[in-house]
DNA sequence: AAGTGGTCTAGACCACCGC
DNA sequence: CGGTGGTCTAGACCACTTC
């Protein structure tokens, strides 16, 4: 069931990983739409998935050039834990510390869009990268969407929740540097007032609706964030 | 010189600004078409640049609709730190503490793809944000591209690279946490040891080329960051 | 079944780059 | 100047959502 620009971007990258080297220019736009027997608009569409993704670049006028080895990795994409852990080349693994309902703090409801009182599932897990703890994680989720009964320590928060219809689409963050208290730090097996990675995330559906509100610490010297940026968004 | 996708999206822009509220449908691909008098491609067009602004999302099958409010803030973009200031409503300024001209280290070479000892630009600033230290900036650029008698403590750096050439298109960057040393520590008025955002930065132009690497630390209780990231990059 | 966005065609002309 | 990517048209059909 692939659509045509698809097998065409297939095709492009299979040629830059056989036979081209960066800055290396690919066959233009007119070549490929009679090579391939399509539209030039349909070479275009799967074009830009494949600049989207940093493994090409171009400039008006001049052509399409495969990108430097730097601009590989992609701009940044929402993950799990878990996927998150693999790409870095790690095994994720996790351990529930606390799982409970409470009413939505005045922070929390103001995050989530909902109304402060409203009840919540509160999940907190030490998260482990190849056994060693890198991260405890505060999570809440609006009342109705999650049944904690059926939730154990393997679970994937995220694929429980798609499979409840509520699938994480799009989130915001905001990364900033902090203290460890006493607890994280113990858990973290790390002295009292250790600099960590706070990242706050609030996930929604695809159509803007609050899924979740997660607060996690990072440990400094295990994890870092990394992300690429471009001038403009737009295209 | 305004396109029509361009026009169109200002349209839409200021439809959504003055009438609709968030969730609400605009108006379907094929009305818009025939009411601005512009093939249906380039109402996608159009609407694919505001989808990226996140003002704006679409349900296949059902509509596009009027993201809400938290969708609002744009997916991440490369930007100047004046620039970055500003749309956080600070006035930024800076004060240059040192200038030089140094072979770059193995560190300096790796991160810009350089042999290691080529001579590069090293500029060092305090960063302001309403007249307080906000960051220390450490900047390194590849020799031939920055002529440092040309640079004044009020300069934009971006804008000088640009003049000369060189325009920034594209960032890589890493986000960790840091405790202070005693230097950074004073420049930014804060007790020693205190955490520190600090982001390192390599910067390229259209073509992957290698312009700066900047390495910058926050002052963790005046500074975030703040991302937006969704679930695929693509389309 | 009707309406929506998603893909696709076969052309055309414009804007930009390099020689 | 010729070749490149960027914009645009006027249609067509497909895939999905909603009723």
């Amino acid at each position: 069931m692939a659509y045509k620009y698809e097998t065409v971007a297939a095709d492009i990258r299979a040629m830059v990983a056989s036979s081209l080297s960066p800055h290396q220019a690919i066959p233009s736009e007119r070549e490929l739409e009679a090579t391939h027997g399509v539209s030039r608009l349909t070479i275009r569409h799967a074009i830009a998935t494949l600049i989207d993704e940093g493994l090409l670049y171009n400039v008006h006028g001049s052509g399409t050039f495969v990108g430097s080895p730097t601009l590989f990795s992609k701009t940044p994409k929402l993950t799990s834990f878990t996927e998150d852990m693999k790409s870095r080349g790690h095994e994720a693994s996790s351990r529930l510390l606390t799982m409970s309902r409470e009413p939505a703090s005045t922070e929390t409801a103001h995050a989530l869009g909902i109304p402060a009182g409203t009840e919540c599932a509160r999940l907190r897990r030490l998260r482990l990268a190849d056994g060693e703890p890198i991260a405890v994680e505060d999570v809440r989720v609006p009342g109705p969407l999650l049944d904690i009964e059926e939730f154990t320590s393997t679970s994937s928060l995220y694929e429980v929740l798609a499979d409840a219809g509520h699938e994480v689409y799009r989130a915001e963050q905001e990364i900033k540097a902090i203290a460890l208290d006493e607890e994280a730090a113990h858990l973290l097996r790390v002295p009292l007032g250790t600099p960590a990675l706070g990242v706050s995330r609030v996930s929604s559906d695809r159509r803007g609706r609050s899924i979740e509100y997660a607060f996690t610490l990072y440990r400094a010297d295990r994890y870092t964030f990394q992300l690429a940026v471009t001038r403009e968004a737009d295209k």
